[in-house]
DNA sequence: GCCATGCGCGCC
DNA sequence: AAAGGGCGCGCATGGC
């Protein structure tokens, strides 16, 4: 226990920096590293720990930051992270991803699972009963102990990844997400730049709209329930399945049902993305900081929560609202259609690839293929059939699958034999896509992204899907690495949205040209590696919001 | 009142 | 031969 500061620290942290690796835990007096202050700081050596009581010993942060803040040092190992750096940081302390270990993200990599387990599930022997306890005034024997028993059993566990980590080859996807690590932990602490009175114009005239149209609607019906509208449908003469938009856009033509899908569509605005929104805005910085989940998904993609900013609708209104502070900009940049990329290099698909490289449009071309026309003479309504075609029929949708897809996704109506049609014309377009979907083993077999991210599965469909999304979320981990490891480039500037195939960052309006060439270097490097002889574009602009009012745009290839 | 589940739908 | 995949969240419902 370090509580007083005397002429020891020296020594210390001389002796700390010669073992390979220490556990690192922090007790904070809360949750938030905007409001809430680290009381703790324990480093274990399999000898023992150290902990540093920063209420007493303030300077000792300071004194820390040679061990813990350079390029090289001992491995850092801690469960959640990310908690650990968001405090960390605010403090003034980068850790470079290089020499983390994160027990929870690890876990999740070995097992591809969507959710962070506890230290306690991994160590069920651990107690947690004082994790919650008061860390803000005297500190009990007890509590001294938790906090270096918390720190000390990261070593048994490290050793045991550490190997899992190599018998699976897992090594390189767990460099990955540790060099992302930190740069998901900035994009959390820096929060996305959020205008609550913009968001309110857009609540209230949805509120509107809803109103007219529930006039259109009988009364005595809880349009909102599922079970209500399929018996009111029923006592009409539609006898439906269910009521997914899927199902209710066949009989568009009925006045009711039409009406029913504007309802739907206005109450999911109003319900999901409406009023309850200003209590995400954090009081001390005035942004959202939703919590980002490094591995939100089995895939290996990211996700987010509380609130969810990658499922905003695409609607103006809406996406205005998340505008740069006076003097900033959001630098916004995007792959383009990335999945097909991926999924042309994996099935080595000659014509698709072809096509990359000359920097022709894979839509149109699916169209002009399939549907034996002359390039020139693709209408809107065949690029978007062929839209279908590649996202649907790519990842194993059949005709059937194929008809409603069609519909739902993009208005077009098919018949079976049709869809049937197009469907065999397809794969006949692109042969290497059809041996790839043939050459899936049966059963349960374990598969692998291009940089060994695994994932053991028995349906065919996920098979084909796994390689590539998670291929995808490799690449954009890389770019986040890259932009936290080059963050020297440039100046308040930072990261604060990552949407699956896109990167927003904010920065000063002077410096917005060197945020932008900073993003798209790092996001197209980052893709870059993993995806080899593809060429990966990426497109680029600078808005005063969320790509709703431009200052300029680029192009980069 | 709390909690789990199913349905439905926003995004990629 | 056939099989889109991945999330989070709000509401309704039913059990306690």
């Amino acid at each position: 226990m370090v509580d007083s500061p005397d002429g020891r620290m020296e020594e210390v942290l001389d002796y700390l920096g010669r073992f390979p690796f220490l556990g690192l835990d922090l007790e904070t007096t809360g949750l938030d590293p905007h409001r809430d202050r680290i009381r703790l700081l324990t480093l274990a050596t399999e000898e023992g720990a150290i902990t540093f009581d920063l209420f007493r010993v303030p300077q000792a942060l300071e004194a820390l930051k040679p061990l813990l803040a350079s390029p090289r040092g001992p491995v850092l190992v801690g469960h959640n992270l990310k908690f650990d750096l968001g405090f960390l940081l605010k403090a003034g302390l980068e850790v470079e991803g290089g020499r983390l270990w994160d027990t929870g993200l690890v876990h999740q990599v070995l097992n591809a699972e969507a959710r962070m387990p506890s230290l306690k599930e991994l160590v069920p022997e651990l107690d947690k009963t004082l994790q919650t306890s008061d860390w803000a005034g005297p500190l009990s024997q007890e509590q001294l102990a938790y906090a270096a028993l918390d720190a000390l059993v990261l070593h048994g566990l490290y050793q045991e990844q550490h190997k899992k980590v190599n018998q699976r080859s897992l090594g390189k996807v767990v460099a990955i997400e540790h060099r992302a690590l930190p740069a998901i932990a900035w994009m959390e602490l820096s929060g996305a730049p959020f205008d609550p009175a913009l968001w309110e114009e857009a609540v209230a005239e949805g509120e509107g709209s809803l109103r007219s149209i529930q006039e259109a609607l009988p009364k005595g019906v809880n349009w909102n329930s599922p079970q209500q509208v399929l018996r009111y449908l029923r006592e009409l003469g539609l006898n439906l399945p269910n009521t997914t938009e899927e199902t209710l856009a066949q009989h568009q033509d009925h006045p009711l049902v039409a009406a029913l899908l504007r309802y739907r569509e206005a109450a999911k605005r109003l319900s999901t993305y409406g009023e309850k929104w200003a209590e995400y805005v954090h009081p001390t910085t005035g942004r959202i900081h939703p919590s980002w989940q490094q591995v939100g998904a089995e895939t290996g993609r990211m996700a987010c929560r509380k609130p969810n900013l990658q499922n905003i609708p695409r609607d103006q209104a809406l996406r205005r609202a998340f505008r740069a502070p006076q003097g900033r900009v959001l630098v916004k940049a995007d792959f383009s259609q990335i999945e097909l990329r991926i999924a042309a290099a994996i099935a080595r698909e000659e014509r698709m690839l072809r096509a990359f490289e000359e920097g022709q449009d894979l839509h149109t071309l699916t169209a002009s293929l399939v549907l034996g026309k002359d390039p020139k003479e693709v209408t809107k309504e065949d690029r978007q059939l062929a839209k279908a075609l590649n996202f649907g029929l790519l990842y194993g949708l059949g005709a059937e699958g194929l008809r409603k897809y069609a519909l739902a996704g993009y208005g077009l109506r098919l018949g079976l034999e049709e869809a049937q049609r197009l469907r065999e014309a397809f794969f006949r377009t692109y042969p290497a896509l059809r041996r790839w979907h043939l050459s899936q083993p049966e059963g349960e077999v374990e598969v692998r992204t291009l940089t060994g991210r695994r994932r053991v599965t028995d349906r065919f469909t996920e098979k084909l899907n796994t390689p590539v999304q998670g291929t995808g979320a490799d690449g954009l981990k890389l770019a986040l690495a890259l932009l936290w490891e080059r963050r020297h480039q440039v100046r308040d500037t930072f990261p604060v949205l990552a949407v699956h195939d896109e990167v927003v960052v904010e920065a000063p309006e002077g410096a917005a040209h060197a945020a932008q060439d900073w993003l798209v270097q790092a996001m197209r490097e980052g893709m870059a590696e993993v995806v080899g002889e593809v060429p990966i574009e990426v497109e680029v602009g600078v808005y005063r919001d969320w790509g709703v009012t431009p200052l300029a745009v680029g192009h980069a290839q």
